[in-house]
RNA sequence: UAUAGCUUUUCCUAACA
């Protein structure tokens, strides 16, 4: 912005492309509807706007999940005579699956094809994915085969979604294979693959086989990154084989590889699993700055503390979170009732109860 | 020079027992 007004202000007339780097960097970070303002002011100063324009509007308001205002900007374009492109369908379709409805952005495809305009690799990507995350594979392979027909060769996005698909599906086997003939196909895995399968396998159990792969991937040259570290850490904090897990920290700080919030929210949900919750709170004591809990590990320490029945000091996390700001949800009042409603000591909790219901830091 | 797709953490989650 700052750029902008010192463009303004000297008189250097801002292009297509300045208008459209500045609304998808707004759309990027959940502005919208300030970028919106700006795609007006564009038609205002004789800016036109483009495809491009368009399809950082439409992607920003899919993001936001509102995927009826991104329809009307389709709509808005053939009326301007703006041709939309594959990116355009593309990004309308990614939205219509990640609110669930893969059958809109079927048929969002069909018309894609009617009006010739070409999908891309990305096209049936996204198809496959939303397919995928609704356990419909025997769909998602007759799109895979559609796009070969077509001359489209599926590329490592493609595979990873079958990757997750399968290991969702619990036929991680199939998952393993399929990462085999990526090899053969000279699809190399990246580290998104090998991730998306270690997860797989820990969500088996299959720990040890995913330590394994872990090994493998290394070995293969593919460079292990946070979200590898979280996975494998996830897996054995689930297993409750703590110590092996930060063992995985201290190898990640010789790796060089900063721990997230995650990793965090990770070690402290084992903790409290092997109820080692006073270390749990400890940790989170220690979050700050680029690491700073954000709500998940709020619910997960609450959860941790009531399902080993201290819910004095899980009401005062609540606390915490209300004058820090964090908005509890669902999640976090699940935990609380659950642990109401299991609890031992009866005075206390009806004591607890009225306490929160009086600071309504509860909802009815 | 600008726009689209894949992976990790929290509660609950069937059936049977």
């Amino acid at each position: 912005y700052k750029v902008f007004e010192v463009m303004e202000e000297t008189g250097v007339a801002p292009d297509v492309v300045t208008y459209n780097s500045l609304i998808d960097g707004l759309c990027k970070v959940m502005k919208v509807d300030e970028a919106l303002k700006l795609f007006e002011e564009m038609g205002e100063k004789g800016c036109l706007p483009d495809v491009v324009t368009f399809n950082c509007l439409v992607g920003g308001f899919c993001r936001d999940k509102r995927i009826d205002e991104a329809l009307e900007l389709l709509q808005l374009m053939y009326e301007r005579q703006c041709a939309p492109d594959a990116v355009t369908y593309t990004t309308l379709m990614d939205g219509l699956c990640k609110v669930g409805n893969v059958d809109e952005a079927q048929n969002l495809y069909q018309r894609m094809v009617k009006q010739n305009c070409m999908p891309t690799v990305v096209t049936y990507s996204v198809l496959i994915h939303g397919l995928c995350k609704e356990s419909r594979m025997d769909e998602a392979y007759h799109i895979k085969k559609d796009m070969l027909t077509k001359g489209c060769r599926p590329d490592v996005v493609t595979y990873n979604a079958f990757i997750n698909g399968l290991c969702k599906t619990g036929e991680v086997d199939k998952a393993s294979q399929l990462l085999s003939e990526m090899f053969r196909r000279g699809r190399r895995p990246n580290v998104v693959s090998y991730n998306t399968l270690l997860d797989g396998l820990c969500k088996e159990h299959k720990v040890d086989d995913a330590k394994k792969l872990f090994k493998e991937m290394t070995v293969s040259g593919c460079a292990p990154d946070v979200i590898t570290y979280n996975t494998l850490i996830s897996g054995l904090c689930k297993s409750l084989r703590l110590t092996e897990a930060q063992n995985l920290l201290r190898d990640m700080e010789k790796q060089g590889i900063p721990v997230d919030v995650v990793t965090n929210n990770t070690i402290i949900d084992g903790l409290c699993k092997v109820n080692r919750v006073d270390e749990a709170s400890e940790l989170l004591r220690t979050m700050r700055g680029r690491n700073s809990p954000d709500v998940i590990t709020y619910n997960t320490l609450i959860a941790g503390l009531c399902t080993h029945n201290k819910l004095q000091e899980a009401h005062v996390l609540l606390k915490e979170m209300l004058e820090k700001g964090y908005a509890p949800d669902s999640i976090t009042y699940s935990s609380l009732v659950k642990g109401l409603c299991m609890a031992t000591q009866d005075k206390d909790v009806h004591q607890l109860l009225k306490e929160m219901l009086e600071e309504n830091s509860i909802p009815e």
